[in-house]
DNA sequence: GTAAAATTAGACACCATTGTCTAATTCGTC
DNA sequence: GACGAATTAGACAATGGTGTCTAATTTTAC
């Protein structure tokens, strides 16, 4: 009966769809809903409520249920790779003291990619619902760990120019490195709360040094590699 | 209204709850739902359908879907732990041919406990569900990662004694052990299909030489370490 | 202040699900 | 075949969810 291009009502949603305040809490609310419930058990209700304002808002501003999910994910989406990228800029070009340059990089990317909250709601949600909506499986493999893997394998591949590494397959590398790291996390980047700052730290520091005692053609130091367990 | 202890009325369920067909056909349905849809989105309906049953059968068997669901994580916990011990069993006493041994235990675990249909559920619904249920996330720590943990550690400190073995850190070790071999696994043991035989093979083969890389006091075959490369 | 836009509370139809109940039917065993 | 146990289909109330609608109210811009 309406036509499709029927003038718009005279009250009723928001015309311009960019960032207000509203919009971004029931952003923020529904994230967290769906991380804690499931697409299945969160309930619009209680992101509604959660965000502070009433179902009909959040209508408003999401035509549906899973308009509002899909906007969700591709929001903490970008928030990742914003940080990725953030963080791989400030990686020193020279070798010199690789072992505490992959340290520092190790922390900052496990502490803001990988073990933050929208590293784990990202990985919570793909498992929960990749298989309902490979589509969001898929761009999380592209832009999650596919993008972390390649921009790794080219800092490796760049590194072994300038610091002595024995590599031979940088992808290989890249993933066993990002594996290494996350070995000694409690819970392995599950829930349960984030890793202290000391925990980042040590489980960083013993991937490095493994890592460089299967691929770092010199010790840094010298002879054995038992010698450097000082600054802690 | 009703006693307690009101006699059993003549017809109902079933008196003995041992294994009986049904019974195993309900919990295998219920494991697949249970994974596919999450608790809440799975339905009773679709689990009985699955199981070629009728719904009151299910409430017969188990009381509530609650039930339903505990019966169904407590089967899988008993079967992967089966399944570790057998693996454990069967590692070769003397230290000979450590890449190999080591190799095909890895293989073996990962085919058998961690990327097969169990592995890859338990981990998805504890990833769901363990902020609903904690008893479920505790009772999956300690009975998986931590039983495969210990056992490990225990592995390398007998190991260490028979081969050249340079490991300071038994439990850092095994922890680093898990996290590469699943380092190169495609989508890192999430769904999308079980890994291929092949990729499994290449996976631990590479984890295992970077390991040893890393722990092995002395190369098995000689000096440098891009020696062996032929049997693939 | 006023008018338009945005928001709100609440009612509503519709649908899926849980868990119960009953009467009929099948199965297994003697 | 007969008996009791197990199973089945279907109806059922209760609950809670989605998405729509409306009328009132608040916010924002001019």
């Amino acid at each position: 009966m309406k036509k499709p291009n029927a003038r718009q009502p005279k009250t009723g949603g928001p015309t311009q769809k960019g960032q207000c305040a509203k919009r971004v809490s029931i952003l923020d609310a529904a994230a967290d809903v769906f991380c804690r419930e499931g697409f299945a058990g969160a309930s619009i209700d209680e992101i509604a409520m959660e965000a502070c304002v009433s179902r009909q808002t959040v209508y408003n501003h999401y035509r549906e249920k899973e308009t509002l999910f899909m906007a969700v994910v591709q929001d903490i989406m970008d928030r990742a790779n914003a940080a990725l990228f953030s963080i791989l800029a400030t990686f020193p070009d020279n070798g010199e003291n690789l072992e505490d340059d992959l340290t520092a990089f190790a922390v900052r990317l496990n502490k803001n990619c990988v073990c933050n909250h929208d590293g784990k709601f990202i990985r919570k949600l793909v498992q929960t619902e990749g298989e309902r909506y490979p589509h969001l499986f898929e761009i999380w493999r592209q832009q999650g760990p596919g993008k972390i893997g390649t921009a790794l394998s080219a800092l490796f591949a760049r590194l072994s120019h300038v610091a002595r590494l024995d590599i031979d397959d940088f992808d290989l590398a890249a993933k066993q490195f990002l594996a290494l790291v996350n070995a000694d996390l409690p819970a392995s980047g599950f829930f349960g709360g984030a890793p202290t700052d000391e925990e980042l730290e040590k489980a960083a520091r013993a991937a490095v040094r493994t890592f460089l005692r299967a691929y770092g053609g010199k010790p840094a130091t010298g002879a054995g590699q038992e010698l450097r367990e000082e600054p802690v």
